[in-house]
DNA sequence: CTGAAAGCGCTTACAG
DNA sequence: CTGAAAGCGCTTACAG
């Protein structure tokens, strides 16, 4: 069943069924109405390969997903979408491996789907450099910065990684905290664990604290199990710590499980805190202390920007959006000593 | 950049660049290794809508996931994609949304992208019918039985939803519960839900126990505040009740979080237990009762099922995987009355 | 082993 | 408003 089948049937040429499936004003009602039922009498639908062979742009943004397993990127991504089908535009979303190139990748969707811009989820910052602007269309980074990278055609929207890690760890220092410990992400692929490890640097700094980077941060992957070795790890680096602060929320719960498991309670003996304040984290026991990254904000800001370049020919704009620390049970106010 | 660019440059026909990239075996050495040398010159990727809008059938299985949040298809669909890789399959991953027509999109599928068979990961029982044997190739249906469905081309690999929920409930029995209340899915879309209901009738029965399906059975989606109002429903219409019984593991987070805000301990107050056995329940405090559908072996057993399908144009079968009772500390055995 | 050519199912100027 | 035709970038018989 082909357009040429739908045409045969309808009486009409293919070029006729081709502006009905399209949207195309130029028909005649009599002719819309014919086409349509016979679309409708077989359910027909257009195949892909050929209108994306042939079709200059599509309608859509495309969107590059790294990883399935991120609660965050879920659902930021479910905003997005919203909100690019609010926009009039269609999203089409790829999910890719972690560990691969999501650059490369938008090269051949660009080639092949035309899309009018495309959004990347998850980012390897060894992976985008200038040649992005090969691509040809407005990019958007989520939930990391790019301001850092001067891509022509690069935008980001994200929380401001650094302040927002400081304020955690404001909050720690205040509640009588000292003897600190971190987890985070692979400090050279990724963007937010460095700007979050600065934070925290410099909020202990101001406070006249020194951080030893190599017993007081593992870098560790974003799963359970990933935050659960870390956190043993540090148990041994760092003897008599109080409080941990983990990038991620999937972090810390994978380093409570290890804490509990080596007889240590949370809070009670050691404060636990997080980062992206997934739906998750409020149903835990304890609530889990950590930042929340405004998805709909972000999904909001960063479609707007997006479309704005699309359609303004603009350039480049990287914009923080406000982030929330969310007080749980998770971290103990320590008594004076 | 197209093949032709290719061909020019290399000063072969496109015929030979285009048998060069299929690894066709009819190609000199000498043409092989300069066509080779300038696709890796300028990274060239065949155009996939070309390619497939052409070619006859390609060398993958299609996979279609309903939902991009549930974290047991998410461990599914990651050894499922070892498995084909390894029977020497390429896998084609498409997530669709929850409500969407998962069949629908195998009949798009398997006319555009032409794979030699389709799994499903999640499905509506609504959607499936005998016209799922117009797709022309084998189809496999993952973690939910298509025994009853009787569809020539439909396989599928399950645990046995009956006995293992029979079984949870045997098990809170044996713990001295008598007031067990149940959340789970959509009764009519729902395959496993009814499966695992009617598990649970039998066992209550067995044991002289009727069910009180409007009172002591919620369905919810199956997400936490899914979980969340389904208990805080069951704590309205079943009174004095000891147990909880949820058909996913996220639920029964849910429900936990409910039951802990209408201030009851788990599982001192209420047991509670789920069904999956997501990496995540191992990580909660009480780690949770729950299920356990062996991921790896029905990835395993599923491709191995497919693959023999494809090949050797077998019918359908439908086998059944152990589950396991992985019992955590989220149920409580009640003292002799 | 290689090339020339047809054709996959669409879209889109171009005429009328 | 409609049709005839070119062409998107590939694959694949068919000749040689």
């Amino acid at each position: 069943m082909t357009i040429k089948d739908i045409a045969r049937e309808a009486g009409y040429a293919v070029g006729t069924v081709s502006r009905v499936i399209n949207n195309n004003p130029n028909v005649s009602p009599a002719a819309r109405a014919r086409i349509r039922a016979v679309i409708e009498k077989y359910n027909f639908r257009p195949n892909t390969n050929a209108k994306h062979l042939k079709q200059q742009a599509s309608q859509g943004i495309a969107m590059i997903v790294k990883g399935t397993h991120n609660m965050l990127f879920a659902l930021v991504l479910e905003k997005l979408q919203a909100q690019c089908g609010a926009a009039g535009y269609n999203s089409m979303v790829y999910y890719i491996d972690e560990q691969d190139n999501e650059v490369d990748r938008a090269r051949q969707i660009c080639r092949e789907h035309k899309p009018h811009g495309v959004i990347f989820l998850g980012s390897d910052r060894n992976h985008f450099g200038p040649d992005l602007e090969e691509l040809g269309v407005p990019c958007l980074l989520m939930t990391n910065s790019a301001a850092g990278e001067a891509i022509e055609n690069l935008s980001s929207v994200s929380v401001d990684d650094t302040a927002a890690a400081a304020r955690m760890v404001a909050y720690l220092l205040d509640h009588g905290h000292r003897r600190i410990a971190f987890i985070g992400g692979d400090l050279v692929s990724s963007q937010p664990s460095s700007a979050r490890l600065s934070g925290c640097i410099g909020e202990l700094s101001r406070h006249g604290m020194a951080l030893n980077l190599a017993a007081q941060y593992v870098p560790a992957r974003y799963t359970l199990p990933g935050g659960y070795a870390a956190m043993e790890q540090l148990l041994q680096t760092v003897p008599g710590l109080t409080a941990v602060f983990a990038f991620s929320d999937i972090m810390a719960i994978g380093a409570i499980r290890a804490l509990r498991d080596h007889g240590l309670r949370v809070p009670e003996d050691v404060s636990v805190c997080g980062f992206d304040g997934i739906e998750l984290a409020a149903y835990l026991a304890p609530r889990l202390t950590t930042i929340r990254q405004p998805a709909d904000r972000m999904a909001s800001r960063g479609v707007a920007m997006l479309v704005h370049c699309i359609e303004q020919h603009s350039g480049a704009v990287h914009e923080l959006v406000p982030y929330e620390l969310l007080e749980g049970e998770s971290v103990l106010r320590l008594p004076d000593p």
